[in-house]
DNA sequence: GGGGTCATGTAATAGGTTACATGATTCT
DNA sequence: AGAATCATGTAACCTATTACATGACCCC
């Protein structure tokens, strides 16, 4: 597995909890999501225990004990194996080190971006702007409040990925939206062709509720 | 599933090939390389087939004919009903008007940064710099050399897209390398700590051959 | 005329997600 | 005391990926 099984990042968090110390997967589940890791590695019971079932297959972690409180159901505990721990690190560098193709929603729609008349993607833009500004006022400010807290960066580095991330979409929409109101995307009219626009309506000042730019 | 299937780009593309005109699934494929859409939405065989059935399952495409031709194995050719024009606006607008949540490798890698010591990081954060620039002047001169084919960028927005988004990943490396070199970053003692690191090396010029700031 | 590669698709497997189950705790 | 929610996990289902299959074309 070693090799194939570096898909699903969930296994790499398990291995990071487990760094730090045993746990059963309910309890790696709420360590996470206090830190908000869930933010940055898509998480859920279900696929939780799938992940640690193929981890332990794999050598890497051990059931140490089944413990159990009260009345609740067993709980099992998985200890990293010496394997776990050079696979996350191995996994890790190579998650930093190497630049992975990541494919996104917004990029399949861009690219099937004819498929609609110019007009509703110049309003559909807007719509993504908008929304997408809101989207930074609340990261910006979960993050700086938890700076505020005393949360060194270094525990919230990816938040602040995931913002600059987010800003650079919405300067290229910007400019996107730009280019297609003033015509410097080409085939313009090519593109209207397409969607038999009903009049010859050339949106001159047919702007909708938008005024972002 | 007109709700919960769309999960898989895949799917929207199909009913974008039949937008145009009925297909074959093989040849929506080869549609797809010739148009590079398979750099923005991952494309192969086994799961076009699994998506063709899908759709047809949900009404949005039909079976129109199957055709023989010389001994080669049967090919169904599909067609888009009225349901999968409407799928596809509407899924495709969806898109593009709002941001979804996306899980990246590099955000889980850099929510995992405490797992390894400071200099390690630095490192493999510089690594990632000079990959990333390669792959950007790769980009950059397959977008511009399709310009000066006379592509108009419309057929194009997704590379450019693509491009800026690794521009602003470049950018943000580069100023995390320095904040963790300059300490900006906070706890670095604290996470040198976690690696018992063994001498008190300093980092005072240990760089490694990448010079990229 | 035999070995590769293209064209076209099917089947088996593995992976992940949703739905469900059950006892404990807390709230009203 | 009953309702809601937490803690913990299992099982069934669906999706996607990999491996395989088969005839045709092409090249030497």
């Amino acid at each position: 597995m070693t090799k194939s099984k570096r898909s699903n990042a969930l296994a790499l968090a398990v291995l990071a909890c487990l760094q730090e110390r045993a746990m059963h997967p309910y309890e790696m589940a709420t360590t996470m999501r206090q830190r908000g890791k869930h933010e940055s590695i898509k998480l859920n019971y279900g696929s939780l225990y799938t992940v640690v079932q193929s981890l332990e297959r794999a050598g890497l972690i051990e059931a140490q004990e089944t413990e159990r409180e009260g009345r609740r159901p067993e709980r099992t505990v998985y200890g990293l194996l010496d394997a776990g721990r050079i696979e996350l690190i191995d996994w890790l560098s190579e998650l930093l080190s190497t630049p992975a193709k990541e494919f996104t929603q917004f990029e399949a729609g861009l690219s099937l971006l004819p498929c609609l008349p110019p007009e509703d993607v110049l309003a559909l833009l807007h719509d993504r702007m908008a929304a997408t500004e809101l989207a930074l006022v609340a990261e910006r400010s979960v993050c700086d409040h938890a700076y505020q807290q005393g949360l060194p960066r270094l525990f919230a580095v990816e938040s602040e990925y995931r913002i600059a991330m987010r800003e650079a979409e919405l300067a290229f929409v910007h400019q996107l939206a730009d280019d297609i109101r003033t015509g410097s995307l080409g085939g313009l009219e090519e593109w209207r062709g397409y969607h038999s626009a009903p009049p010859p309506l050339q949106l001159p000042e047919a702007r909708s509720e938008e005024a972002t730019e």
